[in-house]
DNA sequence: TAGTGGTCTAGACCACATT
DNA sequence: ATGTGGTCTAGACCACTAC
């Protein structure tokens, strides 16, 4: 089923589990694997690639999570083939439509420190009326208006950004090059009708639908370091998600 | 940080580890353990538990996908505590409408057999022209329209389906019943002007801004079995999802 | 009955962050 | 230097499904 020739590599800084994941995960993706197949049970598995049986359910564990194959007891693993293809991970709409070649540009329209309102300081943890930087930006695709965003940071987190910066990548780019990493993140998804302010940034008419999101997003330690509010043409995004039943 | 008294069943079916999550759980829901706390760490968890470490790891990690806690080598397992509380699991509308307290009613606009679409076909992986269930359905909270919900089902998996049943309870309870489970969703979720006949079902102005989302649900053998989509109103439902970086 | 995945143990060694 | 979580092993026994 996996590539005759692979084998895993002892010496690599990368976990077992993770390369034996991503050999299966090649293995259908190549389509040597197809929708209805059952994976190679775990002890031949085991056998195969020459590591203990919890190392092969951790790699098979890590394909249940993205969604790629069921398993069940007494029956074994079985591979879904879904027709549409799987996103949305937690990663920034920039680096995804980078990825899906759509020519991201980025305009910065406000980019300043300002005292945070009862909701933000609430959704940040920060005390009432504490100094926050306050973002707002119109992203493109393709040189056409497609979201506009709106992010407030304590200052320790953004408080060194610049405009040229966030013109020219993605704000959670910016931020992990600092140093943080985003580890969970709340939002809420939702639609509304564009008032006309928005409708003329999203070159919409006013009324038009818009997908609206608000997201708080934690880091390494737990600490909210970003609450935003983004706004998106509907007639041209969406978002994709995978459930998994634990 | 545990309930002194608390001690794990091993005579219970309960798995040790969810048991040990649940209890983790409950201490951060009680508010012993605050945002910001660090949780015992592993070793000391293992003794006071009696349990080995994969075990307790394994309840952290429950934890962890839930978004409760965040993890770092050479720091601890730290707790988050969100202001939002967070839903968004694979469970239908109704029981979220159930559980909030919000009085689902269910109305079954349609209910027959018909020839697969060709989307449809695809979606369920089926062959082209084959007879599937169609629903279509309003749901309906505190009495006011809320969601136009159109579903495909193969007949196999939805044939017995009828009308009273369907407007006692919901879908997945139903398909559940007969044995099928929901293991894996690709949901779309976005937005759309009402049109005419979308408006009078729902209540609202032609052209106010709906969420819509599609949905293609897997079951035990990663065999779809169900194709829906789905139109809410924007003024009153929306999605919370949590995502968390793996 | 045979074969599958699910749970659990009691260690070992390592990488990382903090002090 | 210490303490944390991350990886990995080599078994054991159990519960469920299918034949």
């Amino acid at each position: 089923m996996a590539d005759p020739q692979f084998s895993l590599n002892r010496s690599s800084p990368v976990p077992l589990y993770h390369q034996l994941a991503e050999a299966l995960e090649a293995a259908i993706e190549r389509g040597d694997l197809a929708p209805g197949d059952r994976l190679t049970n775990e002890t031949a598995l085991t056998s195969r690639f020459g590591v203990s049986r919890p190392t092969v359910r951790r790699a098979i564990q890590e394909l249940v999570d993205k969604g790629f194959v069921v398993r069940k007891r007494g029956v074994g693993t079985q591979v879904i083939q879904p027709q549409v293809r799987r996103k949305m991970r937690l990663s920034s709409l920039y680096d995804d439509l980078l990825e899906s070649g759509q020519q991201p540009t980025t305009e910065v329209l406000v980019l300043r420190r300002d005292c945070a309102t009862d909701e933000v300081s609430r959704q940040l943890g920060l005390e009432k009326g504490e100094e926050i930087v306050r973002l707002e930006r119109r992203r493109l695709a393709h040189g056409r208006p497609l979201a506009l965003m709106r992010n407030w940071m304590p200052v320790a987190v953004a408080g060194d950004l610049d405009m040229a910066s966030l013109e020219g990548s993605g704000l959670y780019a910016l931020l992990r090059a600092s140093g943080i990493r985003p580890r969970v993140a709340d939002q809420r998804i939702g639609a509304k009708a564009a008032e006309a302010s928005e409708a003329a940034m999203l070159a919409v008419e006013p009324g038009a639908a818009l997908v609206t999101s608000t997201r708080t997003t934690y880091d390494d330690y737990g600490k909210a370091f970003e609450y935003a509010t983004h706004l998106y043409r509907g007639d041209a995004y969406w978002f994709e998600i995978t459930l998994v039943e634990r």
